[in-house]
DNA sequence: GACAAACGACTACGCATGTAATCCAATAGG
DNA sequence: CCTATTGGATTACATGCGTAGTCGTTTGTC
């Protein structure tokens, strides 16, 4: 395959790129209008990440007629895999456990998503024998 | 407190940093010895980073007679949350459990890290009645 | 059809970062 | 004692990133 390794996103691009991901296609001026709110940035500053992004590919754009579409080229799941990973290197030298354990000590978690959680962490043990 | 937020560490600045976390205080030369072997840079670089953690006050030397000895003034696990909180921040939307199951599928980990971490989900989910 | 509003393309600019090299003083070896 | 080495301090330089602004074209408005 010729697929080139996509490169990793800036945090800015992280904040264009999830108004995608749950928006679907938009146009620029769409996409500005659904950013967070506290993000402060000018309509321009959006455009110039998504320009960024069609330059890493990690967004596509479908030209209707004379407006554009943007629209994520990079799968959620694996751009977040992508960045998990890198975590890890950056942050791991041994055990990457306490690592987990920080995080789950981070977040807020609704009954459930413990369940869910820690039926996953039976699943990895099943995987194992 | 007049306690200054520390500036997040870059991925350079990290590696040095766990080689201070796990061989305790070293002079510049040493650091450079332990760093990792696939890291091939030159001493310079290293000093380079050391000086720069030491304007973040992330490091600090003690100087003894004319050698330096560096050490980390920043705890590990302290760092290590902080940028667990960047995390969160830059790839989370809505809810954060997506996220640690992405980390509980890249991380390997052994049955005994595995209990673990299944023991804090049980702090977690009683930490809430 | 002329003019203003929008939008995409290109440019800007300062700070962080990766990756060193140079300069100078102290030290160790001969 | 003079010299080569070594280490800290300072400087360098390309690229990435945050955060836009300018330019030129297309388009909608009267």
């Amino acid at each position: 395959m010729t697929k080139s390794e996509s490169p990793s996103l800036s945090p800015a691009e992280w904040e264009v790129m999830k108004v995608l991901w749950e928006s679907g296609p938009a146009a620029a001026r769409d996409v500005f209008a659904q950013m967070p709110a506290e993000k402060k940035w000018a309509y321009k500053t959006v455009k110039t990440l998504l320009s960024r992004l069609v330059a890493k590919e990690a967004v596509e754009y479908d030209q209707i007629g004379n407006s554009y579409l943007y629209r994520a080229a990079v799968d959620r799941d694996a751009a977040t895999r992508r960045e998990v990973r890198g975590v890890i290197e950056r942050l791991v030298t041994e055990a990457t456990s306490p690592l987990i354990a920080h995080f789950i000590e981070e977040a807020s978690l609704s009954e459930d998503e413990i369940q869910e959680l820690r039926r996953r962490l039976d699943q990895k043990e099943r995987g194992k024998g």
